[in-house]
DNA sequence: TAGCTTTGGCTACTGCCTATAGCCTAAGCT
DNA sequence: AGCTTAGGCTATAGGCAGTAGCCAAAGCTA
């Protein structure tokens, strides 16, 4: 996947490189949709995990929100091919069973957390918190981290063009939302 | 490609509907890849006349930026297949022609040249202009595009719940980069 | 008008892929 | 001691990209 784009994964040379026959994977996997519904599940969790430890010693609010949303950003460009499949569509006929995709909601309503911290701190206008908020702190997320896998794929968190701004992404989101 | 994600363009499903037997497609691209480079190039194209046009009648600055911004994200929503294919890496192995590519340049240039309209004319601050202004002002876009394209591809324009942020990006990056 | 070239179709084929059917051996459990 | 299960295998079907090479009709040229 790494070499060729997500969508190139193939059983037959992972069989390969394990040793085994091609028809020896389906023990294991029934479909090659369910391998990529493993990875995809692995890949939330993975970040889920990531986003939470970056919260993790800070207060809930605007001051957690920065480090968490680094080191989420950090985890997708350690993880960029599991990004890939978890943030774009890139597999034909694939589509992540509900298990696989129930942490991402957590990942969603962690922020969603952060940001009704925010609010009730009064870093934020009540407003951040609604429907329309948070999906422009979806966005605000996934902006540079596409610009960054599609345009400079390869770079690290560090050398990132478009990574570098995700330290900024707090700020802007609150020049948006003034508290009132 | 629309039934079944970017990738999963069959030449030989192609040569099907044109009633015609696969080998034949040969005669007219040397490749799969050739087809894609084809639509990526034919999606460029149309998405630089779609900004562009969008800008069209208005004075070069803020005012053309907003009504140019939502001509393409409308112009993508229109074409969601092509714009896969142009925004993300979807089909393994496959890297646009420089031929291709070229239009993508253009469309850099053209809100890089509105953008310093802006700042002659006193609306931005010139940092605006810089290298960080230009890759937060198209992570800016690619935000709700990509989270539009992902969670919600088959919305239209008007009903998506992320392109819906797309007219009120003009201000947010004039709360980042406010006059001086 | 006669003949050559080009265009655009075709069949046959290679090699790769996913997936299924069904065999077999060894380990583990009863 | 015997049954079950895990995990390997071969053979095979059917789909795909791409190549080789045939052929007819259209168009161009002497």
């Amino acid at each position: 996947m790494a070499e060729e784009g997500v969508a190139g994964l193939s059983l037959a040379t992972v069989a390969r490189r394990l040793g085994i026959q091609p028809p020896s994977l389906y023990k294991y996997f029934p479909s090659r949709h369910a391998v990529y519904d493993a990875l995809f599940r692995r890949g939330q969790e993975g970040y889920l995990e990531a986003v939470r430890r970056g919260a993790g010693p800070h207060e809930p609010g605007l001051a957690a929100m920065g480090p968490s949303l680094e080191a989420g950003a950090r985890w997708i460009m350690e993880n960029q091919v599991l990004a890939q499949l978890m943030f774009w569509r890139p597999v034909p006929g694939f589509t992540p069973s509900p298990e696989a995709y129930a942490p991402a909601l957590a990942v969603h309503e962690h922020f969603a957390e952060l940001i009704r911290a925010a609010v009730g701190r009064g870093e934020l206008h009540p407003d951040a918190a609604g429907e329309e908020g948070l999906a422009l702190a979806a966005s605000l997320i996934a902006g540079p981290v596409s610009q960054q896998l599609s345009n400079e794929p390869g770079a690290s968190y560090e050398e990132g063009r478009f990574t570098r701004l995700v330290p900024r992404l707090p700020a802007v989101f609150a020049a948006v939302y003034p508290p009132p």
